[in-house]
DNA sequence: ATAGTAAATAGTAATCATTCCTATTATTAT
DNA sequence: ATAATAATAGGAATGATTACTATTTACTAT
């Protein structure tokens, strides 16, 4: 793989982003950089780059966002904000139990906690 | 909410089908009992079912699957062949943790575990 | 440094799932 | 049965993503 000004900048961008950003996002911020950039381009570099394991694909609902953070992990949801929050769980019980109960053999697992975060804490 | 043939038949189809169907599945099957339904009446349909509590929506991935049970589980994806099997974890202890650690009220718990399944037992 | 090559890009077209639009049909209250 | 209007069928529109291709760019060997 080749480098480009365009695929290093994609990775720059998502990596110093904690937002979860979305491709389009991605997209409008290099645009300040590199303003002929297409989108074609973001689409294809973000996939290259999940592809190398550089970065994560999330599917948060029916958005789809990008994760510099490639370490398994967990996430809360914000449904006042929209805001996707890291957060660390393990889950070995629960891939124990798997095996156990129905034969599955688990290599990970998502968790995704839904509620409202601190920003709107009731006074 | 007035009744329709189209409706009843898209909400039994759901409600016994436990592979979490999509929605061109849920339309294919239709056709054959009312060939001439629309895919855009399956999409209204499966909808207001929604709204009114009746199905939920599931996003595996970038599909989207509708599940006709509507209590609060959990589910195995395989990856060897697709499936999403139910299953039924108590999420109290995360809920109780990301209140103290984050301050975040949490609602629902989403939770995914991803391997290959029984049927695929090595030998 | 120069030239050859193949990878990567920009711009645009195509695809796919889903939603929107509207003339017609079906359901329900009277 | 009739009137009112919710729901549908069929097709157009939308939005996100992928595919296509002529041109540009990065790397390699001279
Ligand atoms: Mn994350
Ligand atoms: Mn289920
Ligand atoms: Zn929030
Ligand atoms: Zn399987």
């Amino acid at each position: 793989m080749r480098y480009s000004q365009q695929r290093q900048l994609i990775r720059e961008i998502v990596t110093r982003t904690n937002s979860h950003p979305t491709a389009d996002w991605i997209f409008k911020q290099t645009k300040k950089i590199i303003p002929n950039i297409s989108l074609g381009t973001v689409y294809r570099n973000l996939k290259q780059l999940e592809e190398k394991g550089e970065i994560d694909t999330i599917y948060d609902g029916n958005i789809v966002r990008y994760d510099w953070n490639v370490e398994s992990h967990d996430h809360l949801k914000c449904t006042e904000c929209g805001d996707l929050i890291d957060i660390h769980f393990k889950h070995d019980k629960f891939k124990s139990i798997v095996k156990r109960k129905f034969k599955f053999d688990a290599n990970s697992v998502e968790m995704k906690i839904i509620g409202t975060c601190s920003k709107h804490a009731k006074k």
